[in-house]
RNA sequence: GCCUUGGUGGUGGAACUGGUAGACACGCAGGACUUAAAAUCCUGUUUGCAGCAAUGCAAGUGCGGGUUCGAUUCCCGCCUGAGGCACCA
């Protein structure tokens, strides 16, 4: 009987669809698991072989957990809102929702050949209604709810509006980040505000709040871009110029959540790495807030307010330099410096963010004004530059040189003098950031320890009144609108400028058909197209793609619940997501939302925890290896890779890596490739066109992608699974190779023919193993238990080859071995393993079977044979019993014939001996 | 530019807390079975030098230093690949 895993897995698949095998119930005696994917956006690409590794790996552990006695959750959904589809409707007029129900079904077929255990029953589709409407709602509830700073928590909007009412916002001051005049207001203060200031002065407290905020502005599309839309400053499409323009936009007030979000890293089990790009993306830091006087302009009166981790420093500001945004540029800017300075404005609008932060080149201009030093009255010039963001802070920054990089390179360029404020500390070549030097030339500070000095000058400049020391993060607050149409709908509706919530029965506020998906009018949104809309006053922005998928996982626990958004009863039996598996790309964007929105919810009281990923493990990305030929300009000459270097103008090309041997490029397909290409020329090396290769993202446009059907049809999803898995750690970026798939395919063949041969049928039987056999079992047991445990997943499959290795040289084909071999083997190869495990004769399905327990009297070992080395060079090998104590193993080791060759009766200095591990002589 | 992360044979990788570097595979070479092929099995495979050979010696984990009896593992500096950087998802 062969191995014809074709059948095996058709007919494995239809009986557990059939069974329900994966179905889960939210009522069971078992202990929970939950275990997560991060749900995938259904491109019209369609799978490549890197998307199902997380997948895998979560399968694997999912089915593990499941044999361990586990009742696990394991669901599978779609993130369906995005722009790519609205592009594709733009191109194509094809409405998202039938482009977008095209290619689920199409990852759905995909998904399914590999054989998951996704309970299919509890998808979700976050462009549906019935989910969307209670995305809607969750905006509703941070819309209608303010930070509260004394319990830290969310709390809603009426209780503000009661202490309001009462004290005025003596309780409850603006966020740290508004800047709302007046500041302060008494209760009758409240009580006599318009409606319409009421809800102005409420905006700046609501969780999810509108305000203004720059957006890629291309004019010649009339249309807001994406980053990923931008190229080099001018839109991806057509090549025209992108500058930032202000808009309306919708936020989340997510800075408010900073601390709680660096706490609860605290209680997770994220990498290190993780939790360290999300700290330094919250970017807390603290310093002080320093007003300075201007002085040299006509408008006098006017102060400049810095931002400074670094308020020790002060006596060293040689410069202030202020972001090109900055307001005070219109009242400070002299005369003569006007056009210079209107010039290098208008050169940083068409920059990027990015590329400002990246650019190597300095850049700047003086504004004319000066700032005085508070204390000792020094005129500091004050300047424009790129490298200072408009964003962070204050948006303006007191130079110091000699203790900050940037600002010292900035002195260079443009010769300004620098003081040296760090004594012998400040070599004059490079700034030194330095806490711990003594300050010189520093008035009352000298001598005192830098670190030191920050509390001191922080006290003066509250007593002056002309400074303050603050807490900063990096963090802004979330953009959570788009000018787009696929997207979910705010239940918002407009009433002479102010922003009112719908009710909660009118929801799900639908998203409208439309005629045109093209841009409304002033960038807005296509839903400014539509006049029934536009005439309700209804919002015309869309949420972006982050606003479903930051509460998903809650509603896989309850996905047809149509009275809520997830039982609360529910979300207590499931609680938190026990393992979450994804990759890094969402570090900072997804994993933060969702964090916040889950403590928000929490706070609400709608669920009972408030971080939403007990633990999370990131894949690492499965890249392609790109192929490139390289084309003369201009003309149908191709040359072989070798020969590049003699030719000045080639043009680099992708090429299909599917025509590619290794780095030979099949010429003939490549002629047929593309109606381009039929007359192409090649120029050859040793007979043969050589490509060349680099590792990419895998993606369409590369031609690197690989498809996994093919190879689940070639080889059986089982071979896949575990060939995905064998290719390194998880966590691991690697480039993809098909090469070394036939070594997991043998392996599989080689399981089954200790169940069956080929000519003989059925060679298991019924005699009761050996010492030796057993002792296989479970070094096997072992390995496969911990490596599945730390999600080394890679040497598990190793350990599976092992394993089955010494039983085909044993020549072992006993049941009492082999099924335990099979219930290990289960999660990483479910469709042999239960095929195998019905040939045995079980009537029940091996995935309910239980996870064998390992018994370490069957692997003990007597005696190792131990490496000897002298002076760590490993000499060589003694048996030795694993009793024997130091003393014993000493002289053993020093009777040994080798090892008095190699000592040559030197004295022996020292005697190193690790019990069960090596020996060492140091002579 | 900033943040994160990787670099080990011809290739993917192993070595879990500083203790025999190269497990397990791929590929390659040689052999067995076969009319032949596929499949399967056996042997070898880090490099250099010496030897008919078993084997021996030396070097070796991106590069340069350091700590240690002992470093792929820890520390310092550098080179280099990848991912992210707020409207891609």
């Amino acid at each position: 009987m062969e191995y014809d895993f074709r059948k095996i897995e058709k007919e494995r698949q239809r009986q557990w669809r059939e069974q329900h095998a994966y179905r889960v119930s939210n009522n069971s005696n078992k202990p929970k698991y939950y275990v997560l994917d991060m749900f995938p956006y259904p491109s019209g690409a369609g799978l490549h072989v890197g998307h199902p590794l997380g997948y895998i790996a979560s399968d694997i552990f999912s089915r593990f957990k499941r044999l361990q006695g586990f009742n696990v959750l394991h669901p599978m959904g779609y993130d369906a809102f995005g722009l790519p589809a609205e592009q594709y409707a733009i191109e194509h007029g094809v409405h998202p929702a039938i482009s977008t129900d095209k290619n689920i079904d199409t990852f759905r077929k995909q998904l399914d050949n590999i054989g998951f255990c996704f309970d299919w029953e509890r998808e979700i589709r976050t462009c549906q209604p019935n989910y969307y409407k209670w995305t809607q709602w969750i905006f509703l509830q941070l819309f209608n709810s303010f930070f509260n700073k004394h319990t830290q928590k969310a709390t809603p909007i009426v209780e503000l509006i009661a202490s309001f009412a009462k004290e005025g916002n003596t309780l409850h001051v603006f966020p740290a980040a508004v800047n709302y005049q007046p500041a302060q207001f008494s209760a009758d203060d409240w009580k006599g505000f318009s409606e319409k200031q009421q809800q102005e002065i409420l905006m700046h407290y609501r969780l999810a709040f509108c305000g203004y905020g720059e957006v890629n502005w291309c004019e010649a599309l009339g249309t807001v871009l994406a980053n990923d839309e931008v190229v080099n400053g001018v839109s991806e499409r057509g090549g025209h110029p992108v500058v930032k323009k202000k808009l309306r936009q919708w936020y989340l007030r997510i800075t408010e959540y900073a601390d709680r979000l660096l706490e609860g890293l605290e209680r997770v089990e994220f990498s290190d790495s993780m939790k360290e790009m999300q700290t330094n993306w919250i970017g807390k830091s603290y310093g002080a807030e320093i007003d300075f006087e201007i002085t040299g302009v006509p408008t006098t009166g006017q102060q400049l307010k810095v931002y400074t981790t670094r308020p020790d420093t002060i006596f060293g500001v040689d410069f202030m330099v202020i972001a090109p945004e900055h307001e005070l540029i219109n009242t400070i800017t002299t005369a003569e410096q006007q056009t210079a300075v209107d010039e290098y404005c208008t050169y940083v609008k068409s920059r990027s963010e990015r590329e400002r932060q990246a650019e190597k080149k300095i850049s700047g201009c003086f504004t004319g004004a000066y700032a005085i030093n508070p204390f000792n009255g020094v005129k500091i010039p004050i300047w424009i530059s790129e490298y200072v963001l408009a964003g962070y802070g204050t948006g303006a920054i007191m130079a110091v040189p000699c203790g900050d990089d940037r600002d010292f390179k900035f002195a260079q360029h443009f010769n300004i003098p620098i003081t040296n404020i760090l004594g012998d500390a400040f070599n004059g070549e490079e700034a030194n950031a330095t806490k711990d030097a003594k300050l010189h030339n520093s008035d009352f500070l000298n001598g005192v320890v830098m670190r030191d000095a920050i509390t001191i000058v922080n006290q003066r400049l509250e007593q002056m009144g002309i400074g303050q020391s603050k807490v900063n993060f990096r963090m802004r607050d979330a953009a959570f609108s788009r000018q787009r149409y696929w997207g979910e709908p705010f239940p918002i509706q407009w009433k002479e400028g102010t922003a009112y919530p719908l009710a909660e029965t009118e929801l799900p506020l639908l998203l409208p058909e439309v005629d045109t998906y093209s841009p409304g009018p002033e960038g807005e949104g296509p839903l400014a197209n539509i006049p029934e809309w536009v005439s309700k006053e209804l919002e015309t922005n869309t949420m972006p793609g982050y606003a479903g998928s930051s509460w998903y996982f809650l509603r896989y626990m309850d996905p047809h619940n149509d009275q809520t958004f997830c039982d609360r009863a529910v979300s207590d039996y499931w609680n938190q997501v026990d393992l979450y598996i994804g990759g890094t790309e969402h570090a900072v964007g997804h994993l933060l939302y969702s964090r916040m929105w889950t403590k928000a919810l929490c706070d609400l009281g709608h669920i009972g925890f408030d971080e939403p990923f007990k633990r999370l493990l990131n894949q690492g990305m499965i890249q392609g290896s790109s192929r490139f030929v390289y084309r003369l300009k201009g003309t149908q000459e191709f040359v072989s890779y070798g020969l590049i270097k003699d030719f000045d103008t080639v043009d680099k090309l992708h090429v299909d890596v599917n025509m590619v041997d290794g780095i030979e490029l099949d010429t003939a397909a490549f002629n047929k490739w593309k109606p381009d290409y039929a007359g192409a020329n090649f120029q050859l090396e040793d007979g043969k066109y050589l490509c060349g290769s680099e590792v990419e993202k895998m993606s369409k446009s590369k031609f690197n992608t690989v498809n996994p059907d093919e190879l689940v049809q070639k080889f059986g999803a089982d071979t896949f699974r575990m060939y995905e898995m064998f290719l390194g750690p998880v966590e691991q970026s690697k480039p993809w190779d098909t090469k070394g798939i036939e070594g997991v395919h043998r392996f599989i063949k080689k399981l089954w023919r200790l169940f069956f041969d080929e000519l003989k049928g059925r060679v298991w039987n019924e005699d009761a193993p050996n010492g030796a056999e057993l002792k296989v079992l479970h070094k096997a047991i072992k390995k496969i238990q911990d490596d599945t445990e730390r999600f080394s997943f890679n040497t598990a499959v190793s350990g599976f080859m092992i394993c089955v290795n010494e039983l085909a040289d044993l020549k072992c084909y006993k049941r009492a071995i082999l099924e335990p071999v099979l219930v290990l083997i289960t999660p990483y190869a479910p469709h042999v393993a239960e095929a195998l495990w019905e040939a045995l004769g079980n009537t029940s399905s091996i995935l309910d079977a239980s996870f064998p327990v390992f018994d370490p009297a069957h692997v003990v070992e007597s005696a190792k044979e131990y490496p000897v080395s002298i002076n760590g060079k490993v000499r060589t090998n003694l048996l030795i019993s694993l009793d024997a104590t130091e003393s014993t193993v000493q002289e053993l080791v020093l009777a040994n014939e080798l090892v008095q060759k190699w000592v040559e009766g030197k004295p022996l200095k020292k005697f190193i001996f690790v019990k069960g591990r090596m020996i060492n002589l140091v002579i």
